[in-house]
DNA sequence: CTGAAAGCGCTTACAG
DNA sequence: CTGAAAGCGCTTACAG
């Protein structure tokens, strides 16, 4: 491990004071003599002093560091929301731990509870959400770690959250179809136990329902695309009697894979056949045609979480904290792979 | 902040005994009595004992965590080295924690700094290398941090680095494009500071050189197409009187631009221009007509590194560190936009 | 303006 | 097999 670091008590030694009273120079106290502080602060850097954080947070009963757990870093939204966070954070003073779950519940909770361990001041989550089990977050609640959910959420837990709203989002998409022309539209969804795509799901049929279009259950994939593949999807729709004229999908991944795969049969895009994603990633704008879909504005959701989170602080110091509900508003983002009418 | 938590002293009270067999008994020390320590296990989950990581590592002079810098996470290519880092890391009983420089140096400097301060076990870097100063990672080997480079570097410093073969990725790249029959080949590059796009450079130009193929400086693009962007490459390149034939990026990015901004003003790709990219980024399978590219073992590089950390560790207590250099070798992914013989 | 002392929550060498 | 004591590196209430 590194060498012996340099400590106030060392520092202390050399300049023949206290450690109180170095402690109280480097903290810029200014109960200090300015000359005794200066003289400190030259020694210091001399002897290329690193403050121990372990130790000062030990002394403090708290940290500077905020816990961010993702399902995974590599996906653009993610990380845009991390991006948000960093900046209101760190401006506060704050560092940022990022943890991401990589799609397994139980690395997700050795997260959390690998927070707990390190005494984080907060922690921003969106949570996995494949089982309904929150346990682990329930164990940060009761020892009254300040959190924060943010995209998904465990709908019902005692804990502020900034989410999407989904439901919001899939009408606009479902209704941009319609308005395309599209009468018979496929489904591509998620797992119904997320809450998130749950949500999606409901917007999508609820919009359908008023428009008094049929949905037929054959068309309506809930599940991930990484068990269905955009070919095995598009050789059901060929087989249909009637053709499918569109589709909605929960993500834009599923979109465009399906997009492509309708491409290669010879399908045309978006002329005989629509497509609207979900998220705005970044590639949905550079493939071809450019992918119809819906911004959730992941910067935004990240200063809007972190902020709560700061507020939250605040607000438990002064025991008036109360947890809130946000929900932003989706935007569709119109591009080619949607544009019947010209 | 959080509710006080309950501790060792608060477990051996209760328990009636004292803090030192608590902590005994929750490390599973042998000596300690069966009994006692079944006893003291049940009343510390019965408490919600949460050991405290900050005074554990305090005690202990070591953390069992890991920092990792990257220039930015939302790179396919530092997300996919960062799991590679974390799966090798967590197997070793170490925490990750991620940090962006978000192509700033200073902020890159400040997380150092801040690993520094936590006193944390190693570092895994990739170096934003936008200025040749490197004062901040001096003062991480001087402290005797184990200290790894992975993808750029500072290449003169006494440390450990995995690196993908910059210069022979080029090559090959080059080498492709000249195969496939391209003669006037233009270059799309980076900074030159940065070691990376330096090597890169150094690749094409003597594969050019080899073949006798004439460079025209007008069309070598030596910076990020952040300030120039595709359209102005493609005016440029309509412009010239022998048209060129192909164009080597030095990333995905600024090829796919390009080749957008080509395919717009009716250059067909392939057929009248070849295009090749570097890394492999996920979207350059997907669009169309997919990339040709460099892949650079971003997975096993993450693999790679954390592995020479934790040799790291052990050779620097036995005191046999010496720091060593490994180059991946970069693969070419021949996709569609090269193809110009079929 | 400065210092001695206590304590944050752990671990461990030493003694019994 | 168990405990008292010291100490990791800080900060701060208290005293002067």
């Amino acid at each position: 491990m590194a060498r012996k670091h340099a400590t106030i008590h060392d520092i202390a030694k050399k300049a023949g004071v206290s450690s109180s009273t170095v402690s109280r120079a480097l903290q810029d106290n200014p109960v200090i003599n300015d000359k005794t502080r200066e003289r400190i602060k030259a020694l210091a850097s001399k002897l290329n002093y690193q403050p121990n954080v372990l130790a000062h947070n030990l002394r403090k009963g708290r940290s500077k560091m905020v816990g961010v757990l993702v399902p995974r870093i590599d996906h653009h939204f993610f990380s845009s929301v991390i991006g948000g966070i960093e900046k209101v954070l760190n401006e506060a003073g704050y560092n940022v731990l990022i943890l991401q779950a990589l799609d397994s519940v139980e690395k997700e909770v050795i997260n959390v509870q690998s927070l707990l361990e390190q005494r984080i001041a907060g922690v921003l989550a969106s949570p996995l959400a494949l089982s309904t089990d929150n346990k682990h977050y329930q164990k940060l609640v009761r020892n009254e770690t300040p959190l924060i959910f943010f995209d998904n959420t465990h709908i019902n837990m005692p804990v502020s959250m900034v989410l999407n709203d989904d439901y919001k989002g899939s009408r606009l998409a479902t209704e941009h179809l319609i308005e395309q022309g599209c009468k018979r539209i496929i489904f591509l969804g998620g797992p119904r136990e997320n809450y998130i795509y749950k949500r999606r799901f409901e917007g999508f049929m609820d919009v359908m329902a008023e428009h008094k279009l049929k949905v037929d259950e054959d068309l309506i994939f809930n599940r991930r695309l990484d068990f269905i593949s955009g070919n095995e999807v598009a050789e059901i729709i060929m087989k249909q009697k009637v053709m499918p004229d569109g589709a909605f999908s929960v993500t834009d991944h599923q979109a465009i894979h399906l997009m492509q795969a309708l491409k290669r049969v010879g399908v045309k895009i978006p002329k005989q056949f629509a497509i609207t994603g979900f998220s705005n990633a970044d590639y949905s704008s550079i493939i071809e045609p450019s992918l119809t879909t819906i911004d959730q504005h992941s910067l935004e959701m990240g200063t809007l979480a972190a902020k709560m989170l700061l507020e939250e602080f605040e607000l438990r110091k002064a025991n008036q904290f109360i947890p809130k509900k946000i929900y932003l508003n989706p935007e569709l983002v119109i591009r080619q792979s949607s544009l019947r009418k010209k």
